[in-house]
RNA sequence: GGGACUGUGGGGUAGCUUGGUCCAUCCUUCGGGGUUCGGGACUCCGAGACGCCAGUUCAAAUCUGGCCAGUCCCA
């Protein structure tokens, strides 16, 4: 068994193998799209949600959670958004056998769900800011070919929507998202870039959309979750007004926060090598998988011991798993590095005897730890593995762009490349055609590396011009 | 929407061109026995597949048609 196929040459077969060899997902449900959570997995993305939900309620937001279906009605209220969804939804047009009189939406995204109720819960400026969010499943009628955690047709979705007394506090509210997506991000040791996506490429219905980028290698970049201003262009269609403190009625300026089961794929895309998944464990089912190994005879304390040791580990707050299974310890290491266990322990007669471990950690660190302070020590590498993949993480994101000057230099595609555009969409267009993908857009702060003094636009050669990335989105 | 290709045990495959030597190959997986056990063990026994429906033919995994499912390319 082999090993997987080439990570770099061959992303998506060997992503493919490793979803699979790492039991994070079953995609043999018979629904183009639709894949199975297994235990595994499950426990994985629950780990995310658990830190999506830390973070987010942190800025003050409430969990809520409305009906997966949507009246046409309601659904059609907003021009652009119906008009970018549209070929994407999911009917229900029948209960039972009789025609609704209404169609009804599988939600594609929640904006048609929850504005009604917002028109009706905000009357007054006491009422601002509305911060609330979901975690629901969203469907999408998706016509590309669907991959595990990547492109889906039944999607986990987390969505923050907010509505904001003006534009100025929505604008800050976006700020406050890009912020706290930081945060998660550092939980789960991805670099990424947040991106202001051309006009063009924007959530159907926005002012404007900021997505959030991973590379993946050679110019490949993942979306991994975006956030939106609105402004008034769903308040005015669904009505979500109030009164402001001098007696005028005001529409609310909207923001929403999108992330979902992609980021279970990114990082698998971003940590994963040769062996398999990696997770960090933060996010880890197991973060720890202690592996007795009990010789023919002479073994009789291992087991106990190994088991005392998960007790008191779980007792300091980890998820500790004891592979007693009747396999040999060399198919149990190959099975752990492959889901990605952050830390394994090894303990055999001479760790029992001598109140110690032999710790190898998903990045092959190998160390006895113990006898003394053995907890603290076992914690202590957990820690130190965490730093070593950030920065693992770090070290492939810095070498991920390179600066192109001129459209066939886009041919290369071995990096997401940072371009100069003048903002035309045009211009924007002939950078898509050069490099046979996206123009993601130009970065929210920081460039991703230093590019030096402002270009003119690679298409055009007019000034001025922005430094804006462009790459292959999956 | 137009075109091309593909569908074989749980996963991956061989066989298809030129029908028969195929109650279908190999790897993996799964169940049971024994020997093993500090980096994917060995061995014995056993389980498991030709997408569906028609047709051609003495004979179909193989050829033809339709359907279903999937993949890729183009718009």
């Amino acid at each position: 068994m082999a090993t997987f196929p080439d990570k770099a040459s061959k992303f998506i077969d060997w992503y493919l193998e490793v979803v699979e060899a790492a039991e994070l997902t079953d995609k043999r449900y018979p629904v183009k799209g639709m894949n199975v959570w297994t235990p595994y997995g499950f426990q994985a993305r629950r780990q995310l949600d658990a830190v999506m939900i830390r973070e987010i309620e942190r800025t003050g937001s409430k969990p809520v959670e409305f009906p997966t279906l949507i009246p046409q009605t309601e659904f059609q209220k907003e021009k652009e958004h119906i008009k970018g969804f549209d070929a994407q939804v999911y009917w229900v047009t029948k209960g039972g056998a009789t025609d609704l009189d209404i169609p009804l939406v599988l939600r594609p995204t929640s904006e048609t769900a929850m504005y009604p109720v917002f028109a009706l819960w905000i009357r007054s400026h006491r009422d601002l800011p509305l911060n609330v969010y979901q975690i629901v499943n969203t469907f999408r009628y998706e016509t590309k070919t669907t991959r595990p955690f990547l492109r889906v047709r039944e999607i986990h979705f987390f969505e923050e929507h907010t509505c904001q007394a003006d534009e100025g506090a929505a604008t800050e509210r976006v700020r406050s998202n890009l912020s706290a997506f930081a945060k998660m991000a550092d939980a789960f040791a991805l670099p990424f870039v947040a991106i202001r996506r051309p006009e063009w490429d924007k959530f159907p219905g926005a002012f404007y959309s900021v997505a959030l980028d991973i590379p993946v290698g050679g110019a490949r970049t993942l979306q991994i979750g975006t956030t939106h201003h609105y402004r008034e262009n769903f308040s005015g269609p669904y009505g979500i007004h109030f009164e402001a403190p001098d007696g005028t009625t005001r529409n609310v300026h909207q923001t929403t926060f999108g992330l979902s089961e992609r980021l279970v794929g990114a990082i698998v895309a971003v940590h994963g090598d040769a062996k398999g998944a990696a997770f960090p464990s933060a996010i880890a089912p197991y973060q720890v998988v202690v592996v007795p190994i009990v010789a023919a005879s002479g073994g009789e304390g291992v087991l106990p011991y190994a088991n005392a040791l998960a007790e008191r580990l779980r007792s300091h707050g980890l998820r500790v798993h004891v592979d007693d299974s009747d396999e040999r310890p060399g198919a149990k290491y190959y099975r752990w590095e492959t889901h990605g266990v952050p830390l394994r322990l090894d303990v055999g007669r001479r760790e029992a005897e001598a109140g110690t471990v032999t710790a190898v950690d998903r990045l092959g660190e190998k160390r006895s730890l113990g006898p003394t302070d053995l907890d603290t020590a076992i914690v202590a590498a957990l820690a130190d593995f965490d730093r070593r993949l950030r920065a693992k993480a770090d070290a492939a994101f810095a070498s991920s762009f390179s600066v192109a000057r001129s459209l066939p230099e886009l041919k290369d595609s071995s990096t997401v490349r940072v371009i100069s555009w003048c903002g035309l969409e045009a211009c924007g267009h002939e950078i898509e055609t050069a490099i046979d993908g996206a123009l993601l857009g130009v970065p929210e702060g920081r460039l991703p590396i230093d590019a030096g003094e402002p270009a003119p636009c690679i298409a055009c050669g007019s000034t001025p011009a922005r430094w804006a990335l462009a790459g292959q989105p999956l």
